[in-house]
DNA sequence: AGCAGAGCGGAACGATCCGTTCCACTGTTA
DNA sequence: TAACAGTGGAACGGATCGTTCCGCTCTGCT
């Protein structure tokens, strides 16, 4: 059997396959690190050489545009997912907590201004909103969601989540969820249920920040 | 009367005495809003030349440790302040808000770790720290803090805060308000009492970003 | 009046960094 | 075994930035 026909490759072939995989989750690591990155960072951390990026992306500045569509890409996703829930406050907040996981905000927003977009991505972003507002409304029409909240909350909500980092990404993820508890209760007009999530910020949590960055 | 004496300097020195204040607000300014500005923007922006910043500072290291230091004071005054306040609550959230305000935050801890600190530094760290529990304890102690929040959320509060960010810095300060506002609620243990602050956020505000960046 | 020098503007320099290209090499496919 | 897709990484050229340096101006003193 010809190994270009069906569907496991082998030798060089799932090589570059895995390949295609290992360098975007690098790039995604790398420039939600920092998104001036240099390329080479990329490389290195995909544990590949820089041929094998320029194979695959016309420049860095493709390679961003492609990062940032897929997390624009995610957050629709996220927001169809959640349209389908059945009650109005779960979708709402089931969806706000599935894309800070995702770290999809520091994707699209800090990426953004980097590269001149595509159109589909326009239309990409202008569905996004649609879909917000849509999750907004019914948050809305559930009562629990403060009246003189609005759907471009949202973005400085997200934005307050993607603000918090830690080093550790599972503890960067903690100590999201517990920033967007607090955000969430701020937005609701019914008194707080559960307490803060996570384990609470501790003393020398924060340290690294002083630590010389190179 | 000799200009050297008195008060009023004239002429060369008074433009020297101007400069010094004219090149910190320049470089707090610049730096605030990239933190690896080169040096030669804040001499742009104060409208002086690059020898009349070093002049007055060795080099970078040596002008952003001055004006991380400054931010620090700048919260060590503003928590004192607050400690002078009898309600305890409001002496709570207006610490916050002269702090948000101030954009203290982003000047301590955006700056960090690109300079070496001074034992100073650190010791007015610890008094910072010292202060802001002080402060979290009487909030605790009014009953209108939830219980189950601690000191160290008040870094992920006002780092919140300092992501908002748009041009204009009026404009700013004002979203970061309302967010400080959701924050608050959500961390007080009362129904909430007035309705968010400030014009929402709107449509088109935040397309800035996707504006390509030189 | 005249001089010494503080203060300053900005060109020039050297170091570093970064995106991209290029070439030699390797394993695979036909 | 010939052709070549895929790759690693050195090398290049341009850009950026911190710092130095030189010449000028205006001041304060004698």
């Amino acid at each position: 059997m010809s190994p270009t026909s069906g569907k496991t490759l082998g030798g060089r072939r799932a090589q570059a396959a895995r390949n295609d995989e290992v360098i975007l989750e690098a790039a995604r690591a790398v420039f939600l690190d920092d998104p001036k990155a240099p390329i080479a960072a990329v490389a290195e951390r995909a544990g590949v050489g820089i041929s094998a990026l320029y194979r695959r992306y016309a420049g860095k500045e493709d390679l961003l545009r492609q990062l940032c569509h897929d997390g624009l890409r995610r957050y629709v996703a996220e927001a169809e997912t959640a349209l389908a829930e059945p009650d109005d406050w779960a979708a709402f907040t089931g969806f706000l907590a599935r894309v800070v996981d995702a770290d999809v905000h520091s994707l699209t927003v800090h990426l953004a201004g980097t590269f001149t977009p595509t159109e589909e991505m326009g239309r990409d972003a202008v569905r996004a909103g649609e879909l917000a507002a849509a999750l907004v409304d019914r948050a809305h029409a559930s009562g629990r969601l403060r009246p003189d909240a609005v759907v471009h909350d949202l973005g400085l909500l997200l934005e307050a989540c993607a603000a918090v980092r830690v080093p550790d990404p599972e503890r960067t993820r903690q100590l999201r969820r517990r920033q967007l508890a607090v955000l969430v209760a701020g937005l609701s007009s019914e008194p707080d249920a559960g307490p803060l999530p996570g384990p609470a910020p501790a003393a020398g949590e924060f340290d690294w920040r002083w630590r010389r960055r190179e």
